[in-house]
DNA sequence: TTCTGATGGTTGAGTTTTCAACCAAATGAT
DNA sequence: ATCATTTGGTTGAAAACTCAACCATCAGAA
């Protein structure tokens, strides 16, 4: 609560906006792109993505959710696109009744099998290939010292917004 | 295209992880804590922070566009709910009958007054606040590293998608 | 056992954003 | 002048996302 508003001076402001709008470009482009070259959303492939990434193709949607950092309701809508496009299912968790297990469906891993390359070209092209080796450590270490803050000091009713 | 597909190594997939989810995660943050303590959305917001930085409070919508980096489409949406709400109004602009000029309203001076140091002061605690000067620095020629990059190879119907 | 609360997930409504099509005024070439 | 193009902006529909409410199940305590 400053009663001192302490704004920000003009490297502070170009530094914030310079991240924003990085983040928004890139993505809006990396978006495009996907789309139009493999017919897929963001969304869709970065479900696909990470489920291929897994040795058996199918995990809990709640590992599903931490891996992407989705909020469940999120997760939830994109999963009954993605199993009504036939990209993906979901079945019950012996487990655990309450739980769902999503596994990637063959015209999935086609899906993402057909995307991947291109799309990976387009963040190294954008992104990636843009800084040395050090500047690249240099920026996870950065972006990751705002995760660890942001983890640290919880929002109230956060990450798992129910009640 | 490529044909051998040149995964991200580790590294490489960590650095764009962390960019995309550092992101994700602090505007939601910051989001969330601002209509939370001014009522404001985040895009009510820019659109008027923009406008009381400039000297006179009106600017033409394509100056807000370029300097909001939004598309127009989404530009003339998000007037018509800040006008509706009483913040800012819309008037012809005599040099060009095409164009519009959006002026800031006395309500939405205060609506910004209000919430700027609060919003300025979160922006510093998860953010500015994280980074040494040299380090605010790093990150700034980084990214601004990408958008001269993204601006230097246009999309095919980019930034102003008409046909 | 029977509460109580936390966890996993779904749903529907409302909002925001995008996309594509469109219109009118301005610009520029012929 | 005329015509084609570009520029500034609006619109409507579709898609994505958030929020809050909800339901069922699980885990722990009394």
């Amino acid at each position: 609560m400053p009663t001192e508003p302490n704004w920000l001076d003009p490297r502070e402001d170009r530094a914030w906006r310079a991240f924003r709008h990085a983040h928004r470009q890139l993505s809006l482009r990396l978006h495009r792109h996907l789309l139009q070259d493999s017919g897929l959303t963001e969304a869709d492939y970065l479900i696909l993505a990470v489920l291929s990434e897994h040795p058996t193709g199918r995990m809990p949607a709640q590992e599903l959710c931490a891996s992407l950092e989705w909020e469940k309701s999120r997760l939830s809508h994109q999963i009954r696109r993605g199993e009504h496009l036939g990209l993906i299912d979901r079945e019950p968790n012996p487990a655990d009744a309450r739980s769902v297990i999503i596994g990637l469906l063959p015209a999935g891993r086609r899906a993402i099998e057909d995307a991947a390359p291109q799309h990976v070209h387009n963040v190294r092209r954008h992104f990636i290939g843009l800084f040395t080796p050090a500047e690249l450590d240099m920026l996870t270490a950065l972006h990751e010292r705002v995760l660890r803050h942001l983890a640290e000091e919880p929002f109230p009713g956060q990450s798992a917004p129910d009640g």
